[in-house]
DNA sequence: ATCCACAAAGAAAACGCTTTCTCTTGGAGC
DNA sequence: GCTCCAAGAGAAAGCGTTTTCTTTGTGGAT
């Protein structure tokens, strides 16, 4: 090991805003105003520098932008889990709105590891995020108590801190879980299986609740041994479904807390020889892009990603760009979207199905 | 609107590495020695900063440390499609390999679309990416120029500039088709369908090419009108399938350029009334989660994510610490994963088909 | 005991921008 | 023709680190 460190400063041309300026005979200042657009500067001037900088292909550096002007320009976004088909999604809108509104964004994604999720926190505080979407659904809220005290605009799906600049998107289950319920209802369902997400994680637990008032508004008991916790995840979906199998009496049709689990037990019924939708049916949550080529297709509750994105990135904005720490709710709705995997309960009438 | 300027500095303590210093009685040097464990500093000096530093509450600021030492610790990571599994599965093993080594990842996806990849390259231009992975498989390679320019160490998936600097993940695709192909023949079949990803895409002409060579290994004739062109993504593998299906005479197998294709494939099967495996077999590629659970699961090639991530991290790593411009190629291999989704061709045999 | 080399800590100079402050101009008002 | 003011451009002071350069102190060799 030679003592030359190794590091080399300088390495071509140093390519900064000087050199821009330079080249533009004006100020490093007059350089800076015309590519933030600050309207004062003198046309000619700008066209100069303009020139400048496209003939030298001059970048800014991001860091030192940030750094002078002390923001940052980055929202975060935590998501569970990359690999559920459901958060690329989501990133993708939440990407997409972001970048409309002029900043760029954070992803990181937990897995739900609170060890994972204590290292997304610290870039995020390293990063100097101007907001953070907290998309995971539920999971710990205290440790994210770093980025409130902090004074970080949060956004949570469904339940977060109490505390100002903590703003919430409120998911409707209760509607798109009535509908679904409803719908197995008058297709003749009596016999109504659930497969819940992880409990710890707020929303499985609204789903889950959500699933339960709606049989009793339909008037249907509820069986204990039918609802059954899962993950979230296709193995998870697979698991839950043996269980279910495994009941003395089955239920006829099965309702989801993700269309992962959803696709699990598509899987598991066509392993055992059930025939979806003629002798189980099957109802999903989230209606990802999947549900509508599983064989058959994937009877679901749609929560749209878009919706979802466009509310988290304007609750962040607001509390970015107004100051103030509103604390204020989005109301986010799920509706039933059918497809294939509903039908009749087997033996019920099923000479009457049409279409 | 008021005249005050809607941004406020110094809006709380400034909690930087200075008040650290202040609070354990040393200078700023010393406390960013220790943070960045520098070995010279004296054991209970660095003891008395890091109390202070967790007393406080302290976090470094990422920009501030990029620009002082140069070095942004990040890696850009360039996919295609977000909302495709293969990539957040591929994105995962990539962060995990990156934090291993001490880096952040920055993560573009360009939708195929030229506009965006313009933003994305400008995007790790100001981020001042240390070394960028384009796992696009193929995509118009003039856009990273300016990349490569830059003296930015790259890494390619299968065919990139002939630059210095610019290294190259060489999959072998043959390997894995010629298993696909055989495992068919071996079945019997001898009228094989192929449906290819964009054709701009490198990679999606590798497949088509080694399928072609495969077949003809096999002495099997190939037949243009069941080699069509898809776009990698489920609505496309439809499509793809609707024209085979309009054939005059229809392959007993199909193989495609990847597994949402392929997913397709079994969607459009299934909407008329084909059995698969018993009057189509399919054959997807990438192996992705979901192949597992389809239905039938689908015989798929497998390409490891994790084999893709590792090798293009390090391929990154070795440019950026070890200086020089290496050039490299890093080998991925491809093997087949036998599922469900293929057997002996209608007609043939079928009687003896065992387990 | 004196000097030197060396280790460890502090002071200060980058890093590449933004933004405040200051200065120069040119024009309107008298 | 002179003053005053506003507009536009430049100078310079940060922003929060890292790293070089200095300084200070310590132990060993002479």
């Amino acid at each position: 090991m030679s003592k030359t460190p190794n590091r080399s400063r300088k390495q071509r041309a140093p390519l900064d805003i000087r050199s821009v300026a330079a080249r533009a005979n004006v100020s490093i200042a007059t350089v800076s105003r015309t590519i933030n657009r600050v309207p004062t500067v003198n046309a000619k001037l700008a066209k100069r520098v303009w020139t400048a900088i496209h003939e030298l292909g001059y970048v800014p550096n991001t860091q030192a932008r940030a750094l002078g002007s002390g923001r940052s320009g980055m929202l975060g976004l935590v998501v569970s889990e990359i690999t559920n088909p459901f958060f690329p999604e989501l990133i993708q809108g939440f990407e997409d709105v972001a970048i409309e509104n002029g900043f760029e964004i954070l992803i990181s994604s937990t897995n739900y590891d609170p060890k994972r999720m204590e290292v997304c926190i610290r870039r995020l505080l390293e990063r100097k995020a101007e907001g953070v979407a907290i998309m995971t659904f539920g999971i710990e809220q205290p440790l994210f108590e770093q980025l409130a005290e902090r004074n970080i605009p949060l956004v949570f799906v469904d339940a977060g801190p109490d505390r100002p600049g903590v703003s919430l998107l409120k998911v409707d289950y209760g509607h798109g879980i009535r509908q679904g319920v409803q719908h197995l209802a008058a297709l003749g369902h009596r016999k109504i299986g659930f497969i819940s997400g992880p409990m710890r994680l707020h929303s499985a637990r609204s789903r889950s609740a959500a699933f339960l008032h709606a049989l009793k508004e339909c008037g249907i008991a509820a069986r204990p041994e039918w609802h059954v916790e899962g993950d979230h995840t296709l193995e998870g979906g697979i698991k839950a479904m043996e269980k279910i199998l495994e009941c003395a009496s089955r239920p006829s049709a099965v309702m989801c807390s993700n269309d992962m689990t959803a696709i699990g037990v598509l899987h598991k019924a066509f392993r055992v020889g059930l025939r979806v939708p003629a002798d189980l049916s099957v109802i999903g949550y989230d209606d990802i892009q999947m549900a509508k080529v599983t064989i058959p297709p994937l009877t679901s509750i749609q929560m749209s990603r878009v919706d979802l994105a466009k509310a988290a990135v304007r609750a962040l904005k607001e509390h970015i760009v107004e100051g103030g720490n509103p604390q204020r709710e989005y109301k986010i709705d799920t509706h039933l979207v059918v497809r294939e995997s509903t039908a009749y309960p087997p033996g019920a009438m099923s000479d009457l199905k049409s279409s």
